[in-house]
Order: C-alpha cells, then sequence, then structure tokens
DNA sequence: GTTATCTCATGTGA
DNA sequence: CTCACATGAGATAA
C-alpha cells in the first residue's frame, strides 16, 4: 500500500479513538441475554458461563510470566536460506562436497528431469468410468507452469482439486454413480487432474517449491502431489532417484511424517524421523529396514548436506478420523543411526534439524496445543471466552500489539433476529423425513429444494456454491442427525478475536480450517434500508452486512466437464428474494469483528430454512480455501452500488481498504482491473 | 515401453 | 474408540 495513511482513513472495524476510550470495564462484555421470546432456539447460558479448562477467569490486564508470543503465520515471507529455485538433476557431488552445483550450468538444462509432461495413456481397465475423457478439456495451465509453479497457480489449483473432491463425494453420498461407486473422492479427483495436467511443479527440485510457502496446509496426500510439494502419494520419503547412473546417488527431497512410525516430533526444531520398510503386516513379516531407496536417500543427503522438506502430519481438530498436513519449511540431516525397533527388527532413524529463520508453523500448532490443553498462556489474553459461553465453543479475545483493552460494549448474541413485522418470504413447509435426510432421496422436499443435490458432504463440507441454499430447520422432523442443517449448529471452529496492527479487531482461527467449512453465520438485528442509512448516517456503525453490494465474482465451484457434465454447472449468483440488511453494531457474534479483504479467505452464501411456519434467510459464512491457524479470517465487503446515494455507501466509499492483497481493488488502475477480474476467475 | 513393487492413505465396519 | 482391512495412487525399479 502505497503510503499516505491519511488520518482520517479509517478501516471498517477500527473504532473510533474517542469511542474506544468510553469503552466501559471489560465486565460489560458479559452477554447481555435479551428475553428470547421470538427468533431461533438461543442458547441461554448464565453470564459467567463455564471457562474451557485451564483458563480462569477474567485473566488480569498484564501479562503473567511464563507468556509465549503468538507466531504470525500471515507473514508470506519466503525463507532466505532456501536453495534457488531451479531444476536439480542428481550428479555426484563437486569437490567442495557442500550442497549441489550453482545455477546455470547449462549442461543441466537439457535433461531437466523427468519431466517430459505427456499424460499417461488412460489405463483403460475401469469399470467406474465417471469422467467423460475430454481429450480437448484445456486445463488452462502452460507447460512452463506446469514445471514451476507461483503462488496464484497452486491456490487455484487446491481450489479446483477440492471443489472437484467435493463434487465427487457428493455423488458418491448419493450413489447416483450408475456405474460403480468412487470410494475415494479424493484419489478419484486427484488421478484426473494428474492425467488432465492440471498440476504444477513437476519439476523435481532441492528445497522450496514455488508458490508454496511455509505454513501452508493440505488435508489429503494428493493436495501434496498436485503442487509438487511431495510426488508420493503414500510413501513418506519423496527423492531423485540415480536411476540409469551407477556413479549417481538419490537425493532425498522431503518426507512426510505423520504418525506411521514412532518419529519424535516433539520440539518443532528437531525431528527423529524413522526410515522407511522393515514393517509387517498380515502376510509378511516385519523385518530390517535395508539401506535402499528412501533410506539411501536420506543416507546420501545427511553426506550432501541438501535441504530436505519436512511436513508434518497431525489429526484434525475438527474432525479426528482425518489428517492435516502442514508444510513446515526446511531442514538438513544431522546424523543418522540404527536402532531396535518394537518389532525387534532393525529401523533407520534419521535426526533432521530445522533451518534457522524461517517463519513458524509446527512450532504455532504445538503453542496452540498447549492452550488448549491449559499448560501455557498466550500473551495479550484478555478473555478466555468473549461469549462467556453464549457459543459451544469459546471465543479468545487478545491483543498482543497495544494496549487497548477490548472492542465498544456490545451484546453477544449469536444468530440472527428478525423484527416481528419483517415478513420475507410466503410460509414455507419443511420435508418429512422420519430419520435424517438422506442424500439421494429425492422425495425429501429439503432436498426438491436444493435441486435434487445434497448441499454438503457427510462430514458437513459444503459442496458448491449456489444461488440459495435449503437447510431443514427446527421443524423438520428430521431432528438429530440430519446433515443438513450444518450452520445451525454453531461455532466448531476455535475462533479468536485479535487486536491487529493497522485494521482494528480481527477475527482468526487455532484450527485449522478445510476449505468449505462453516465458519460462523452474519448475527445481528435486521433492519430496514432506511434504518440502515441512518444507522451510518453518523458514520460510526461499521457493523452492517448488507446483501445488496456489488460483489467480484469468482469460481469456487467444480468444473462439470471434470466429472462428465456437459454445461456450465451450477450457477454461482446469488439469488436473493428480497434484500437484506444486518446490523451487529449493538447485537452480534464474532462475524462482526471479520474484516475486509479484496482476495479473501471466506466468503458467505445465502441460507434459507425453515422456523415456525415461515421461512427465514440467513448469511452463512465458509472457508474459501484451507485456512493454516492464526490466520485472519476476511471476506469481500462488496462496493456499494454507485446509484446508492445514501450516506452509509458514501461511508464506505470514503474508506481506505487495508487488506494489502496484490489485488486490492483500491490499489489497482482500470486497466489492470479488468485484467485482475479474469485473474481470479479459472 | 510395460509391469511389478513399494509406500508414514483413507474410509468403513467390527 | 482402536483395530483390521480392502482398495488405491504415483513414482521407482526391474
Amino acid at each position: 500500500m502505497e503510503g499516505g495513511l491519511g488520518g482520517n482513513n479509517v478501516s471498517p472495524n477500527v473504532s473510533d479513538k474517542s469511542k474506544v476510550l468510553d469503552v466501559k470495564p471489560l465486565r460489560t462484555l458479559v452477554p447481555m441475554f435479551p428475553d428470547s421470546s421470538e427468533g431461533p432456539p438461543f442458547v441461554c447460558v448464565p453470564p459467567h458461563g463455564p471457562f474451557p479448562p485451564g483458563f480462569s477467569p477474567f485473566f488480569p490486564f498484564s501479562a503473567p510470566q511464563g507468556f509465549q508470543s503468538t507466531p504470525d503465520l500471515n507473514q508470506n515471507n519466503f525463507n532466505s536460506t532456501a536453495v534457488p529455485l531451479r531444476a536439480y538433476r542428481a550428479e555426484p557431488l563437486d569437490s567442495n562436497g557442500q550442497n549441489v552445483s550453482p545455477v546455470g550450468s547449462s549442461r543441466k538444462q537439457k535433461s531437466a528431469g523427468p519431466s517430459s509432461a505427456k499424460p499417461k495413456a488412460k489405463r483403460s481397465k475401469d469399470s467406474d468410468v465417471v469422467v467423460v475423457p475430454l481429450s480437448n478439456y484445456n486445463p488452462g495451465i502452460s507447460l512452463s507452469d506446469r514445471e514451476d509453479g507461483n503462488r496464484e497457480l497452486v491456490e487455484n489449483l487446491l481450489m479446483r482439486f477440492d471443489a472437484l473432491r467435493r463434487k465427487l463425494s457428493q455423488m458418491e453420498d448419493a450413489k447416483e454413480i450408475h456405474s460403480g461407486i468412487i470410494k475415494r473422492a479424493d484419489l478419484k479427483a486427484g488421478n484426473i487432474m494428474m492425467t488432465k495436467g492440471v498440476r504444477t511443479n513437476m519439476k523435481k527440485r532441492v528445497g522450496a517449491v514455488p508458490g508454496v510457502e511455509i505454513g501452508d496446509i493440505f488435508f489429503f496426500r494428493m493436495e501434496l502431489c498436485l503442487v509438487g510439494l511431495h510426488s508420493q502419494s503414500m510413501g513418506g520419503i519423496d527423492y531423485l532417484s540415480a536411476r540409469g547412473d551407477a556413479e549417481a546417488d538419490p537425493v532425498a527431497l522431503g518426507i512426510v511424517s505423520s504418525g506411521g512410525y514412532d518419529d519424535d516430533a516433539e520440539d518443532p526444531d528437531v525431528l527423529i524421523y524413522s526410515g522407511q520398510g522393515g514393517a509387517g503386516n498380515k502376510d509378511k513379516e516385519a523385518s530390517d529396514q535395508k539401506l535402499e531407496r528412501g533410506n539411501l536417500a536420506l543416507e546420501r543427503s545427511l553426506h550432501r548436506g541438501n535441504e530436505v522438506r519436512v511436513i508434518r502430519g497431525l489429526k484434525d481438530a475438527l474432525n479426528q478420523a482425518s489428517k492435516v498436513y502442514v508444510y513446515d519449511g526446511l531442514f538438513k540431516i544431522q546424523e543418522s543411526w540404527m536402532e531396535k525397533g518394537k518389532s525387534g527388527c532393525n529401523m533407520f532413524k534419521y535426526k533432521l534439524v530445522r533451518i534457522p529463520g524461517q517463519a513458524g508453523a509446527f512450532s504455532t500448532w504445538k503453542a496452540i496445543q498447549k492452550w488448549k490443553a491449559g499448560l501455557s498462556s498466550k500473551v495479550g489474553l484478555i478473555l478466555p471466552d468473549l461469549t462467556s459461553g453464549a457459543e459451544s465453543t469459546p471465543v479468545s479475545l487478545v491483543n498482543e500489539v497495544d494496549d487497548e483493552k477490548g472492542p465498544a460494549y456490545f451484546t453477544y448474541f449469536p444468530t440472527v433476529k428478525y423484527p416481528k413485522s419483517f415478513k420475507l418470504v410466503q410460509p414455507s413447509p419443511g420435508c418429512d423425513c422420519r430419520d435424517a435426510c438422506q442424500p439421494g432421496n429425492f422425495n425429501c422436499s429439503c432436498i426438491q429444494k436444493n435441486g435434487g443435490d445434497f448441499p454438503y458432504t457427510a462430514n458437513g463440507i459444503l459442496v458448491c456454491r449456489k444461488p440459495m441454499i435449503y437447510e431443514c430447520g427446527p421443524s423438520c422432523p428430521c431432528f438429530r442427525n440430519c446433515k443438513n442443517k450444518v450452520s445451525q449448529l454453531g461455532l466448531r471452529v476455535h475462533l479468536e478475536v485479535f487486536r491487529t496492527r493497522d485494521r482494528g479487531w480481527g477475527l482468526r482461527s487455532w484450527d485449522p480450517i478445510r476449505a468449505g467449512t462453516f465458519i460462523c453465520e452474519y448475527a445481528g438485528e435486521v433492519i430496514d434500508k432506511s434504518k440502515a442509512r441512518l444507522d451510518g448516517g453518523d458514520g460510526d456503525n461499521e457493523y452492517v452486512f448488507h446483501t445488496n453490494r456489488i460483489y467480484e465474482s469468482f469460481k469456487w465451484n467444480y468444473e462439470p466437464a471434470l466429472v462428465g457434465q456437459e454445461g456450465p454447472g451450477p450457477t454461482e449468483d446469488f439469488d436473493i428474494p428480497a434484500h437484506l440488511t444486518i446490523s451487529a453494531k449493538t447485537n452480534g457474534n464474532v462475524a462482526r469483528f471479520m474484516n475486509h479483504s479484496c482476495s479473501p479467505n471466506v466468503f458467505w452464501q445465502p441460507i434459507m430454512y425453515e422456523s415456525n411456519g415461515e421461512a427465514f434467510l440467513r448469511i452463512a459464512f465458509f472457508a474459501k480455501r484451507h485456512v493454516p491457524p492464526m490466520t485472519e479470517l476476511t471476506y469481500d465487503y462488496g462496493i456499494p452500488h454507485s446509484d446508492d446515494t445514501g450516506s452509509n455507501a458514501a461511508a464506505y466509499g470514503r474508506k481506505k481498504c487495508l487488506c494489502g492483497s496484490p489485488k486490492c481493488r483500491a490499489c489497482r488502475r482500470n486497466a489492470d482491473y479488468a485484467y485482475a477480474m479474469v485473474a481470479t476467475t479459472y
């Protein structure tokens, strides 16, 4: 952002100073619960509600001893010690023994790796061909992009992969595949993209991978393959083979440590990694590990001293059954030895040490684990739960940048309140399913309203953006375990309201968030438009959500061609029966703290469900992409219509965008605007 | 080129 | 909630 932080430029969530000074003592942050005579179910917990284990109520303002500072994953610094980005071909070490030979020997270029990007001939054994092989499918990825990636491409590929995976999951859930069932949507989606050339960083390399940043998270091993971070779809050790050259040694490129063997991963800077092989199974005895394949590569890399990428796999806090993978940066192998494993057979062990100066990644996860377990406190923790139990998951309030003691007073209210006079749509009956609504059941009227598609996967991830999503409501009989009530279950992600450096308060998560995960709804009071202008008139109501703004379109849904469908697929433009304005100025939830960004990681989606015989519109926020812990959550506030002469619109127009994105609308000229619009869609 | 082998995955059902 | 286990992908090795 090009300087000129003018004094009266205020970003949406920065509270007016005079206002903040007026803030009441912290205790007033305790929600006051209005009598809930109307509106949807509301968790009514007495103030001073339960605190999570390990937290003491009303933490003192001064930081006690033993605090840890919060690592900031928002910074995108590529670490400086990274090996230059280039092709690497296994080659005898040059005489000085350290690292690989310098950049640019043209000799290397000619045979730059195993990179003939010819898609493999499709195996025709498939009995379960879901995908019509489109020979003319254009992945939109140039040959050089396939060789070397960049940030935008990596993000784009991950989004396309997950969109496809979610769609295949949805099809599988509904059992609508005529010939054969997709058992593994992740593998299928990965396979489709790999064979269509929708991938990058195929050129194997030592060190950093362009477009992949330290702290990036992944939820499937295929994602690592697609972006070229780790090319083995299961194997723990990725290496460059010395095939065809008896003189050459293999070189280890990266490892995945995710609990398959008993690695020691307690210290974030050191990892004791086990070699591969030798594990017994039902038809194979355990045996000694051999110095071959990955083990040999690690051994050679120990002597070569090259950097090795480390990916750590952990259990996902939100879904214990699945794993999340964190790219933890570059390590060097310090020593290796052999020891007897549990089976009594020999195993190789490798001690990897993290190269200093890299952004924190896994260390952040370890810190969060300790906060959750109550083993250590956060720097700047003001309140362990700003909702005082109004949400089932606590929301921390933290300031580690200045001495603001909290946001201006408001009442925490977890959902949206419609005034009695507000009649939005006609009465609309729910479904009559006896049990949980089943994907593929076309008799369910809620599923019918969604065009026959179940909007969520079995584990509650949004499949597609749609003009409107219809959930089952409180009076549908499919009560308990119906999966079509995702936005009504309250917060599930452990969120934190934190003080940003220049944007007032913001929102971030302690848990890793998968793309498509429901985060929260926009709570507050539904007001009519004239009231909104009035509210905005005094210039201080920044806590308003409008559906009637201009939102930059973006594509999040799957590509129909990749699942054998013709046509454009479901539209992602909203279709809202009547515009909605929600004020969270006096009543609101965590959503009121979410800041704007021109390249956001969260989007909103209109949702409708029936309650007391009437259908009400809600605004639900979902993760646009995978979001690592401690990364600020942002969405696009949109631009007011130019013909909207309301003072509220003017107020937003005056504000300076502080999102800092390279694609910031406020920072780009008209000419590149069009370009950027194109670039953000695919 | 083809094919077999290897592997710190996954989802499911006991 | 572990556990076994069937199925599986890409890359390497043969």
